[in-house]
DNA sequence: AGGAGTTTGTGAACGGGAGAACAAAACGAG
DNA sequence: CTCGTTTTGTTCTCCCGTTCACAAACTCCT
């Protein structure tokens, strides 16, 4: 988030920053952010602040997003689609490198300039692109075989849209995006909202 | 989580769960979840266990998913079109009443079964359809525009998935969905794999 | 050079979630 | 009816993230 926030900064012409304003642009609290950012070490300067553009490197050099990580996507029906088509990811150090899905009469088309692929291929690509992050947006029942696939074939993290909780070996790490669970959370407040006036707690 | 885990059960036929399964099956401790379901009520039986239709009920009324939510997708570009074909929001309690964009070519188009309409319809439609759930999936430059003129209308909640912080008034509730974060995050455990093997970190 | 004004970095207090552990409750067998 | 078994509901403790508050460090002005 710190790292989006400089990047508008930087955007906007400013080269100094003050942890209260980088804070504000963030959307936390500027303690929090100081001490998060001292875990990275002693970037900024009393009295001044921080420089947007060595800061923003940093952080990028600790993320590890300085350079490029190829990504593979598996099931390229509705999500599948607008995540190939997302410029975002290629601005953000992410590179698309395949997309695969089960189903031939996909093979076909060409989503963003590649070709669909079968998923049968995921090996090859994945050891020949040196592919180490994958993303799910297959249906539920298939995102836990896809997984197992996935890291057989070499890759250790995984971004999982499918609404379906996955077993990885240790060391592989996954990440969830639940689209219903966050409407469900939103639905939640409302209904405490319409059932309590007054003593809703606005997160 | 638990709802879905539930629902999952009960269409395997089960008809009764301890609370160990049920964790295992949400992927969480068990201690946590007799204490997050003991938050709701005391709806197990000791010595047997929780009834799953039973406890699937009390959780949809907690949350607010017994009837449906009428939500408005705003932005229907690459992600708004996936949003928009997506069956899960229907099952799960959320019913799209409305897909709008700002710009007029996408007008003709029928997504889904719903038309696109112009944005200036919002106001309308949030107050015949009694709407208080808005999605956002505009670029990241309009998202507060957008927020700000929900807010204005009557909604009370928003999903966003544009890259921004959104600013909204006290007893609005905002979540946030950031794709390229959560690859982000996998990068960084994977250059941390890389730099620092064998002390790694898999959450 | 020195003092006033800023802003960082960090120690200390706070709050809350997560897990271990156990008493209370239900059930079935004898 | 009683005892043993199972499983919940809850307490207690630990741990970690967040925030406050302040000394240290830097700049600028006189
Ligand atoms: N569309 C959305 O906006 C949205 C929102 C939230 C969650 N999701 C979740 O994302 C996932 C995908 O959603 P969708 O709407 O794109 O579904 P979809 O049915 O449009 O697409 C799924 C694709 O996966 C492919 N597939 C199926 N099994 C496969 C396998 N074993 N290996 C490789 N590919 C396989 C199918 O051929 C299809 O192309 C679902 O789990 C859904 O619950 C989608
Ligand atoms: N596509 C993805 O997979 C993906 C992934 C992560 C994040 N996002 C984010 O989601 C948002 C949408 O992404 P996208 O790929 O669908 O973009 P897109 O450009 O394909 O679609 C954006 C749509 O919003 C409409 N729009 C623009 N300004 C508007 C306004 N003021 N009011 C109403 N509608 C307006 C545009 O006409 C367009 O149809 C972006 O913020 C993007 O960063 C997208």
């Amino acid at each position: 988030m710190y790292l989006r926030a400089l990047i508008g900064l930087a955007e906007d012409g400013t080269t100094t920053c003050s942890s209260e304003e980088l804070a504000a642009t963030a959307g936390v609290n500027s303690a929090k952010l100081r001490k998060d950012l001292s875990y990275l070490g002693s970037y900024g300067t009393r009295g001044v602040g921080y420089d947007v553009e060595y800061l923003r490197y940093q952080i990028a050099r600790e993320i590890g997003v300085t350079h490029d990580w190829p990504v593979v996507i598996v099931g390229i029906g509705n999500l599948g689609h607008a995540l190939a088509n997302y410029s975002g990811f290629r601005s953000r150090g992410f590179r698309v490198v395949a997309l695969l899905d089960a189903d031939p009469t996909r093979h076909d088309e060409v989503v963003a300039g590649l070709d669909v692929r079968s998923f049968e291929d995921l090996e090859s690509i994945v050891s020949d692109n040196d592919v180490s992050i994958g993303v799910i947006a297959t249906p539920a029942v298939a995102a836990q075989a896809v997984a197992d696939r996935m890291v057989a074939a070499g890759i250790t993290s995984i971004l999982n849209f499918a609404p379906s909780v996955l077993a990885v070996p240790e060391g592989v790490g996954v990440r969830k995006v639940d689209l219903s669970i966050e409407l469900q959370i939103l639905a939640y407040h409302e209904q405490r909202k319409a059932v309590a006036p007054g003593s809703e707690d606005a997160s």
